[in-house]
DNA sequence: TAATTAAGTCAAGCGAGTTGACTTAATGCA
DNA sequence: TGCATTAAGTCAACTCGCTTGACTTAATTA
């Protein structure tokens, strides 16, 4: 039995705990500064040219780097850079949504590579995960078509629903209750053989945003996502936070007031759901997406008071988001059409005062991110890849072994 | 010059680093589980036997910890059980407040030592520092006195004031707008030969509750501190987190309603400053904490007005810090006497539903941290020792040589 | 052409955790 | 009583990965 010892302590480490950051090191540096030779390498990281000789020599012969041509810039030997192999590693992403799943497989730079779609009966676990499985087995096979070291190099299968987990039994249909029931990671696993992970879809479309899109490289920032609810994912210190217990950034759930009338879920009014019904549509049609659209750029008065109405709530979430983060950026992203998403960022300015209002700004204090209905199954895959290649404190951590 | 090269990385690390990080962890384990043997700490920290018994000898003859008596629990050798030395580290601590400061000496195990105060003249840091560092001067000697070691023990200056740091000019006089000018660190640094640190008055709070209080082991906490002003300070992954420019957690800016006659900050409702305003008390009065105990005794009216007032809006503040960061426990510490923090947390009760709301807690909700007046720069006093002996990501880290 | 500058390599060194055998000192059972 | 068992802790050789300092290579500049 693997009873847990009563003591509480961190893990210590050793030289491969060392050499495992380093190897991470280099590799976010690369990815951070598109090429960089030895030399670069040893001064940004600190680490003298010969460590850095010996871990890129290792990275290439592991197929992460190559070299490019040696580039002459003055006096002294010219330089080799050296840049990431995109095929150096590739994972698969899963979005599990409420009427739709989406799987998709990425390189290391976040590339999608293959990606497929299908529609799910609704909260029916045992069914869908027939169908889950197939979808992940499809876009593997692509896979295997454009690389024949795919699956040697596939790090593992990042999945993303809609949150929170894990709390108390609910019968609310929204929260698709059979799959908060159903041990959907160990079917998987088994039925993968990869490694699989979790989080929800807000926290996966940070993740995107920071493999590919805005956050790219910024070590404090929150992602809105406004999509069938609406959440956020923090990034905190160049990780992504999940909270105590995976719940982080759950803000769907959030009461507008603490009392009253005006005391509803922010998901109430700021989130596709809401926007469904006020309008009167169906998010079960195909043309959704279209229909949306059209009514957008034909400044529909019911569509354009939602925004309206919407972006009163909004403004006010990234004050708070402001005020009690202080991130460099916030950022907004939605599976509704880009139009909208776009006119949703408009309507939210003038933003509120808060102490993001400062002097000398680096980055917008709100910009608008991708609204690609396929980002959330991209930040899904991009999370095994962070896992398996981002300089994290976790990372150089001993891993318990497992017990006899 | 010390130009930053536009290289973007994180540092490497090397054996050095892999030794601190591994102290570090013997440390915290020790502080956590009060005394510890070699082959406990082994089990705990996934090293080897003959690891750990390098390191703790070696913490030994720095004085940082000592052996007990050895202990017989059944068969085997009996173990030597090693605890913290609280005489092995020191540090200072000051509070900064509008008329007020506070200075202590805590030692290893964040138990003070030595405690002195003085009033502050309003907003007028020249004269202000003259007095702190006198302040400081005095404290150093009482630790002197109790400690011969002391001065080569002494880890650093930790400060807290009021937040937030580094807006625009403000000319509003809350914001105590000349000590946000003054060049306060460097001024300290050198006038104290020390290693100084500045946070806001929360993070103090928070970091004073996780030494020594109720976050003691928590990774995930965030804790309201009720004073003048109203802060949060958050401890993410065991970590107090500040923010892209250091002011996470200044909650007493944000806006109760998004527009309208609601739309007025937090601090403008739950803060002891706006008890003040609504009671006609002077916060000057040198027993202005006995009149606020006197009130809250004889239940006075208006008092009790207050407190469901301040309660109505912390608990919806709970509510949203439950929602957005999903820690483990939210911790109410105050600035007031006790038993106002203590009708005020009751008054919170019933909290509003959350995710928090979850089956098997731990810990409760919402808890009452301390109230005494002191912590706050007891607190202060803890982030230099935090910093010197926590396992922190940033520990293991080469840091850049001063250029040359 | 020679001096200068910078990238990158070579080979020995070193520090810190690992390994496996050994010692020490209890308990438990025959 | 005596011996097997169990667990804490030590010893000494080992390994791994970064460091050091000298050296090589290849460009620019005077």
């Amino acid at each position: 039995m693997d009873d847990i010892s009563p003591i509480r302590a961190k893990s210590g480490t050793n030289q491969e705990g060392t050499s495992a950051h380093n190897r991470r090191v280099m590799i976010e540096a690369l990815r951070l500064n598109g090429a960089l030779s030895r030399a670069d390498l040893a001064r940004a990281t600190q680490l003298t040219k010969q460590a850095v000789s010996n871990i890129i020599e290792d990275l290439e012969s592991d197929g992460l780097v190559v070299a490019l041509d040696a580039v002459r810039k003055g006096r002294g030997q010219p330089s080799t850079p050296y840049r990431l192999v995109p095929e150096g590693a590739f994972a698969i992403g899963l979005h599990i949504d409420r009427h739709l799943t989406r799987a998709v497989a990425v390189d290391l730079m976040g590339s999608v590579l293959a990606r497929a779609e299908a529609n799910l009966p609704f909260d029916e676990p045992s069914k869908g995960v027939e169908i889950i499985l197939e979808l992940i087995a499809g876009v593997r096979r692509d896979l295997a078509g454009i690389s024949s070291q795919s699956e040697k190099r596939l790090v593992g299968l990042g999945v993303a629903m809609p949150g929170p987990f894990g709390l108390k039994d609910s019968d609310d249909k929204w929260m698709m209750p059979a799959w908060q029931k159903f041990p959907l990671l160990e079917t998987l696993a088994k039925g993968t053989g990869l490694n699989v992970g979790l989080q929800n879809d807000a926290a996966a479309c940070a993740t995107a945003e920071r493999i590919v899109g805005a956050a790219h490289g910024v070590d404090h920032a929150v992602c809105l996502y406004v999509g069938y609810g609406i959440g956020a994912g923090l990034i905190l210190n160049g990780e992504l936070y999940s909270g105590g217990h995976g719940n982080a950034g759950e803000i769907g759930m959030a009461l507008l007031a603490p009392a009253g009338p005006g005391s509803t879920p922010l998901e109430h009014r700021a989130s596709l759901a809401s926007l469904y019904q006020h309008l009167g549509l169906n998010p079960a049609d195909s043309d959704i997406y279209e229909q949306m659209n059209a009514l957008v750029l034909a400044e529909d008065a019911k569509m354009m008071a939602w925004i309206d109405g919407a972006a009163h709530d909004l403004r006010w979430s990234v004050h708070l988001i402001e005020t009690i983060f202080d991130p460099q950026t916030v950022i907004l992203t939605s599976g509704a059409p880009e139009a909208l998403a776009r006119r949703l960022v408009e309507a939210m300015h003038p933003l509120l005062p808060s102490i993001a209002d400062r002097p000398a700004r680096m980055l917008p204090r709100l910009q608008l991110g991708t609204t690609d209905p396929w980002s959330i199954a991209l930040g899904a895959a991009a999370a095994p890849i962070s896992r398996a290649f981002d300089p994290l404190f976790s990372a150089i951590l001993k891993t318990r072994s497992a017990p006899a």
